[in-house]
DNA sequence: GAATTATATTATGTGTACATATCATATGCA
DNA sequence: TGCATATGATATGTACACATAATATAATTC
């Protein structure tokens, strides 16, 4: 062994940290974002006629659920916060797809239900959102679409156990 | 078999196509927005002292690799729309990590470098970039994010070759 | 070489996404 | 009871994301 034997790798990290630029396309984060770019599109295409956006077919699909729940439950379940929802629950209201009532119990409370035009939108959309999910892993086999979608939720399950510790 | 026999499976998924909510949470499209929101918030978190998001390093970080692109150019390399990208780049020029400068050769575009602030700003986040990637998939196996990794590059590089057959 | 077409950029409008602040109302505890 | 604290909702400000339109300049085509 001389006093010239030295790590290959380690010199080529070297050099990366130095000035070449991070392989930016080949990282998660920048993976994620690109694959959410393609399933908001993707549903664009698919839902074109309906004219809702995934954010609002979320929130009136979690209310066919369970209505009478208020703004921020509802916006946890299908995970944004407070002041984006309160935008969407506006436009779903205006589009009279919605309705918001005062709690009695708690005035603090606005209570949201599917008006039945809102009730007919979401029905009437399930199929094509469907066909969305069915698009979006197109590309891979089933055996790899089901792969991802376990992998992703791990990944999303992890990082929530995490926000309850953090907190 | 008597006359009442009929398929459970099929039952079930018409009630599911008339009232019942669309099982949103398994769906590929809703995974990967929150896989993206978590992304985005590991990355704010991890980088909280460079005061950049994550579209901004993928712009310096492009740069890097090639100056003296057009924004277009450069656009289409981190994958976002020319629109966006102009609004980005005027704030990244207005924190002083950018120059645009009039091509001679065709006045419409402008060609744009990294400043020294901006360079030095790169390279000293890399290192806590490539930790953020860490941190997105630390709920998964090494072999997992692995998997994860390949498999949306598949699905993003099979959407991309049908944008081009469709264009 | 003039007219059409294409391209780079900017502007505008809508819709997430989230931090922070404010306000009203509830709830906890002293 | 009274006060501190917590919570639901709204408002404001910044930053993507993208569609569409407008403007300037290039390139193409006849």
């Amino acid at each position: 062994m001389s006093r010239f034997d030295f790590d290959v790798a380690a010199v080529r990290l070297n050099f990366a940290s130095m000035s070449a630029a991070y392989d930016y396309h080949a990282a998660p984060g920048y993976l994620m974002r690109r694959a959410h770019q393609l399933a908001v599109a993707i549903f664009a295409a698919e839902t074109a006629s309906f004219d809702l956006t995934p954010v609002q077919f979320a929130m009136l699909n979690a209310l066919l659920d369970e209505p009478g729940e208020d703004q921020i439950t509802l916006a946890s379940k299908v995970a944004f916060d407070a002041a984006t929802s309160g935008a969407v629950i506006a436009r779903l209201e205006n589009k009279g797809l919605l309705r918001r009532d005062a709690d009695p119990q708690d005035k603090r409370r606005k209570l949201l239900s599917l008006t039945p035009a809102g009730e007919q939108m979401v029905v009437a959309m399930k199929t094509a959102v469907a066909q969305v999910q069915n698009r979006i892993t197109a590309p891979l086999s089933g055996a790899e679409a089901q792969e991802l979608t376990r992998l992703l939720s791990k990944l999303i399950t992890g990082h929530e156990a995490d926000w309850v510790t953090r907190l």
